[in-house]
DNA sequence: ACCCAGGTGTTTC
DNA sequence: GAAACACATGGG
């Protein structure tokens, strides 16, 4: 990883995003478990859809640790539906609710958090960021796409990723939780796939979203 | 009728 | 080991 591109170059990006979009106010839940949930079922797929599926746990009162835990499988299927994946997910859900209620302590352990099937390093890193407030930054396809269109690195390894971050900014879980919020919203707001014309972005006159990269 | 979305695990070369 | 595939719904 070339050491080319400067702290201040970084923290200069996450001002602008700052200035542009202000506070996030993330994650968007209302408990550490709610987050958690979110987490799993956020999973290659648009939030909206996450959305549908935890109005539905939260209006069948079924969003508790417990519940997740004892549900039946078909029953909880049918409540995520909406979130895709849905029985992967269902049972993802289930086995990280039985670990969560035999020992808490996997909330607070990244390599406890990673040895539950299907949680990977972003779902782990995000619960311990987000519900666990520890300082660890968050890599998702977004800081990859716009770490590639910035030129600030062109592998796609998670923790070569991370380390680019780390090694550039405070270790602060505040600043971490911001940063990355700051990116969704930036990916958000701007180039999606069909919407190649990006006036005022904060990153750059190129706009730096969009998967597809136009001629 | 495509393409895409806040990944992860399994199978295949 | 990397690369390809399976998993699924909903919105643009």
């Amino acid at each position: 990883m070339p050491p080319s591109i400067s702290k201040a170059r970084v923290q200069s990006l996450y001002k602008r995003l700052h200035q542009h979009f202000g506070p996030q106010h993330w994650w968007p839940a209302e408990s550490s478990w709610e987050m958690m949930v979110g987490a799993i079922l956020t999973q290659n797929t648009a939030w909206t859809n996450v959305e549908k599926a935890i109005a539905s746990l939260k209006s069948s009162q079924t969003l508790s640790i417990y519940s997740i835990a004892t549900l039946p499988r078909r029953r909880l299927e049918q409540l995520i539906r909406p979130s895709g994946y849905f029985r992967q997910k269902a049972r993802r859900l289930r086995l990280l609710a039985r670990a969560v209620l035999k020992d808490p302590c996997v909330t607070k352990d990244r390599a406890l958090l990673l040895s539950q099937h299907g949680v990977g390093p972003e779902t782990a890193d995000s619960i311990l960021l987000y519900a666990s407030g520890q300082p660890i930054f968050v890599v998702d396809a977004y800081t990859r796409r716009l770490g590639h269109r910035l030129g600030w690195f062109k592998t796609d390894d998670y923790h070569e990723v991370q380390r680019f971050f780390h090694d550039r900014l405070p270790r602060e879980a505040a600043l971490y939780n911001e940063f990355h919020a700051l990116i969704v919203r930036l990916a958000k707001a701007h180039c999606t796939s069909r919407n190649p014309k990006c006036r005022s972005c904060p990153v750059q006159a190129r706009c730096a979203f969009g998967k597809r990269t136009r001629s």
